[in-house]
RNA sequence: GGGAGCAUAGCUCAGUUGGGAGAGCAUCUGCCUUACAAGCAGAGGGUCAUAGGUUCGAGCCCUAUUGUUCCCACCA
């Protein structure tokens, strides 16, 4: 292997797109198909063609390229299937705006030519995402790229379609719809978001017809008075009770409505009686059909007022509600008008006010669907992390209403559903039907398109080939891990789970990775209106993608939202400068092109010291991330990196590394070596790129380190003893510095540094060189004790547990301040040694908290009462 | 109206089977000690929101309260 020098500064623009360029030609995103070993597979929320990087979409992936670049480097068969979503209302309204401009409309064009003109918007903005998903360094396998709107997957929708209406689980009929008057197309319950407007609440009189006063009746929505075909009242409601059957007059219009009895109508609520307009509210929509009312449909899709109405026909709504409120006004309706703030349904997509609408559309008849969805997750097949998701999935999944699923957009797939134009037979097929089983009349397919997320629904086995029993069907579904934002558990998540059951028999995945939003460094939600987005191409552009994954990664816990700030990407990027440093370092000293671990025999102290450190970071790593705690993963490295790795072990290197062609130097190598490829494997699911550029640089023995193996602690690497050896050294060197520290002593002032301690495997002449090195030791003196030679007053005296140490700087000294410290010291002690006596002189500790425990709390005290006899005997000293 | 999250250092947040609190940034002190000033060595700073409870022991578990954020819901 040539191993190429590493740049003075570290600039990750100068190897990111070239690192990745590498691994696609090598094609180790690919699976193997002769990996015998088991698979494990993620398909990627398909990302919007409309839609351009963002930090949700970074994080998202950047969590998905952590947990498969680690499985793929532990050995598993690894398939991270990507995409992209067609998005039916979202493009459409682009395209729609662009033909806007234009001064062109849908029904210029016609549908044909729509498409022709979307697929071509498809073609040239569509691949935009996903070359930006590269940037990021997903491992995505790019051979098998998908797009909901592929031959594929347009299949698997049929398919599903035709079988669910075949069962019965798919019907056409009329109910209230939600309809956005902008995009012109009824959407789900789920697409609608709640907002709070400032609205009015109006008293409006409706004369009783024969006489005897008045209803009073409130609304917020007084233009869908037109449409009113009855008032309802309680049939409880003493007040009222005596009307029912009565009738009375709808004011401005002069229609007879009656007035029916019927628990909807609340007596608490406002007056108790309610105007029911059955084609403009849900709720009226039921007490209509219970009580036989007629449906006065008195709004376009426009939501502008019909011309059933000459007067305030082609009105717009809220046009239309001031001319209503003031001819209400006018004619003696008006009551009094109430300020109300209240909860209004708008469209997710446009943010317009949805109007509710009686209309002909398909829907899935959810209740048979969700009871063995609701069952996978309760009995654990699928599990949500955090698990806390689980109640948000379980309270929609069992109070979820039929879904509708027929959009008036020309953008997506088309309902494959045939009418006869003479006998009005229907057909659903896949195949299309000319000509109608029944009568021979020609037929014509259903003109409207299904909800984007019927298709994304099918998403984990559609992309695999589903309904054929294709090899990467039976090798990777079920898939394993879904990571996605909470925001998209019931659009997505919950859909996804009843369709695998219901079409495959199989869970779609067992395991729901959630995390939170990303929000700015005031944490605001990022938003276009706002301006606050940050563009992660910017970042990656600046600080190169690892930083950014990197900052993402870090700290961030499932489930939670995060702030991103400046401070944190460069925080990002230090760190990462730092590693490329440490390891220009170990580059730089490098005489060996290939590494053996020495024989434990030969490992200095600090040598074991680091492996052991190492092993332990092994552990906590693989414990982390495979609990999906890729946050605490992350940060574990991060503390071994800088506080161990380079603080520590790379000072101590230098040692070795002066001498040269030494066999000290050599062994020095082989562990500096060994230890920072394997810390760079553990780090490279994070970070790929800068390890793989250092992996090149150093020594090593795989084409590339992403196909390396995933470090495993092993049991031959622990030297716990002599790791516990060197704490003592790093102990008396900390307390040295924090010493001189204090007293203001700089570095460059060296003083003899004696020692008096027990423990000559910790101190001895191999350790003593650190001082020199690490304390600003001028020499090093050990015995087990210097009583008689060294005096109290002319030295510094520091006590750690495992040693009292001298330090002769006479001319600075201030017997006082030795003696106040000191006795600081003894207090803080003995403050430490009398809880831990209290504490094991406790029958209820001793007894019932576990031994390790016990025995730990036992070892610090015998730690307090060595550090206190050298603080005493250091006090002795002073006169 | 129902449900959930959060409340820990000045700021942003970690703290997962309950064993006397951590990081980054900021602040203060001293260092260009030849990998790194995007750095090094130190220091200060916390009744872990409040009140109870369980436990030998609670930041962590339970209950209530306060503040805050979010989700869900057909509120006329």
């Amino acid at each position: 292997m040539t191993n190429h020098e590493l740049p003075k500064t570290y600039s990750p623009r100068d190897f990111e797109d070239r690192i990745y360029q590498n691994w696609c030609e090598k094609g180790y995103f690919t699976p193997d198909r002769k990996n015998p070993n088991p698979s494990y597979s993620i398909v990627i929320p398909p990302p919007n063609i409309t839609g351009q990087l963002h930090m949700g979409h970074a994080l998202d992936n950047t969590l998905q390229d952590i947990l498969i670049r680690y499985k793929r480097m532990q050995g598993f068969c690894t398939l991270w299937l990507p995409g992209t979503d067609h998005a039916s209302i979202a493009t459409e309204a682009k395209i729609v705006e662009a033909m806007r401009k234009e001064g062109l409309s849908k029904s210029d064009l016609g549908r044909e030519k729509f498409l022709e003109r979307a697929w071509a918007w498809k073609e040239q903005y569509g691949g935009r995402i996903v070359s930006q998903l590269k940037k990021m360094g997903s491992s995505c396998d790019w051979s098998r790229e998908r797009f909901t709107l592929d031959e594929g997957c347009s299949d698997a929708v049929k398919e599903v379609f035709v079988r669910l209406y075949n069962k019965g689980l798919i019907y056409r009929g009329e109910r209230i719809i939600n309809w956005c008057p902008h995009c012109k197309t009824s959407i789900s319950n789920a697409e609608v978001s709640y907002e709070e407007q400032q609205g009015h609440f109006w008293h409006i009189k409706y004369p009783l017809v024969g006489g005897g006063g008045f209803l009073e009746v409130a609304t917020t929505r007084p233009e869908t008075l037109l449409g009113d075909t009855a008032v309802a009242v309680n049939p409880n409601d003493e007040r009222y009770k005596d009307l029912i059957g009565r009738y009375c007059l709808l004011p401005l219009v002069g229609r007879r409505i009656p007035i029916v009895g019927d628990e909807h109508a609340d007596p608490e609520k406002g007056t108790g009686c309610v105007k029911i307009t059955p084609a403009h509210d849900p709720n009226d929509f039921e007490v209509g059909r219970r009580h036989s009312l007629p449906m006065e449909v008195c709004l376009t899709e426009d939501a502008k007022i019909t011309d059933a109405y000459p007067k305030y026909a082609g009105m717009d709504r809220y046009e239309a509600r001031k001319a209503i409120v003031k001819d209400l006004e006018d004619g003696g309706f008006l009551m009094s008008i109430e300020n109300l703030n209240h909860e209004v349904g708008t469209c997710y997509r446009c943010n317009t006010t949805i109007e509710p609408m009686i209309s002909l559309q398909w829907f899935v008849k959810m209740e048979p669907l969700a009871k063995p969805a609701v069952a996978a997750v309760r009995e654990g097949k699928i599990r949500f992390v955090p698990e806390r998701f689980d109640k948000n999935y379980f309270h929609w999944m069992e109070n979820t209403q039929d879904w509708c699923i027929s959009r008036q957009l020309w953008w997506g797939h088309r309902i494959p559903a045939f009418y006869c134009d003479k006998c009005g037979e229907t057909v659903v097929t896949k195949d299309g039907e000319a000509k109608c089983p029944k009568c021979g009349e020609a037929m014509h397919q259903d003109p409207d398109t299904l909800d984007t997320w019927f298709s994304s629904a099918l998403w984990p086995f559609s992309t695999m080939g589903w309904p054929e029993q294709t090899e990467d069907l039976k090798r990777f579904f079920p898939t394993n891990t879904l990571v996605t934002g909470y925001d998209i558990i019931t659009f997505w998540v919950s859909r996804m789970i009843f369709s695998s059951l219901e079409y495959t028999g199989e869970i779609p995945f067992d395991t729901v990775l959630i995390h939170g939003l990303v929000r700015d460094a005031q944490g605001r939600k990022m938003s276009k209106s706002l301006g606050n987005g940050i563009d992660p191409l910017e970042i990656i552009d600046q600080y190169g993608a690892d930083a950014l994954r990197f900052a993402l990664a870090t700290g961030n816990s499932p489930g939670n939202d995060m702030r991103f700030s400046d401070e944190k990407i460069e925080a990002a990027r230090n760190f990462a400068n730092k590693l490329w440093n440490a390891s220009r370092f170990v580059r730089m000293n490098l005489t060996i092109d290939s590494v053996s671990l020495p024989e434990a025999a030969d490992l200095a102290m600090e040598d074991k010291w680091i492996l052991t450190k190492l092993n332990e970071t092994v552990a906590t790593v693989t414990k982390a991330l495979d609990s999906y705690e890729i946050g605490v993963a992350l940060s574990a490295l991060y503390d071994f990196i800088w506080d161990i790795f380079c603080d520590w072990y790379i000072e101590l290197a230098k040692i070795r590394f002066a001498e040269k062609d030494t066999k000290e130097n050599l062994i020095c190598q082989n562990v500096i070596c060994y230890v920072l490829t394997e810390t760079l494997k553990l780090l490279h699911p994070f970070m790929p790129f800068i390890t793989e550029e250092i992996y090149q640089s150093l020594p090593h023995d795989k084409e590339s380190i992403m196909i390396s193996q995933y470090p495993a602690a092993k049991d031959e690497l622990n030297f716990a003893e002599d790791a516990e050896r060197m704490n003592r050294v790093i102990g008396a060197i900390r307390a040295i510095r924090a010493r001189r520290n204090e007293m203001n002593i700089v570095p460059s002032r060296k003083a003899k540094v004696y020692i008096a301690t027990k423990y000559a495997d910790s101190f001895n002449a191999d350790s003593a060189i650190f001082f020199t090195r690490l304390a600003s030791a001028s020499e090093v003196e050990i015995a087990e004790s210097f009583d008689g030679v060294i005096s109290g007053d002319d030295s510094v005296q520091i006590v750690t547990d495992a040693a009292s140490i001298f330090l002769p700087l006479s001319d600075i000294i201030d017997a006082d301040k030795e003696r106040e410290k000191l006795n600081a010291d003894k207090t803080k002690t003995l403050g430490e040694i009398e809880r831990l006596e209290k504490k094991l002189s406790n029958e209820g500790f001793v007894a019932k908290a576990p031994a390790a425990v016990v025995e730990g709390e036992k070892a610090k005290l015998a730690k307090y009462r060595d550090t206190l006899a050298g603080i005493e005997a250091a006090l002795a000293k002073l006169k």
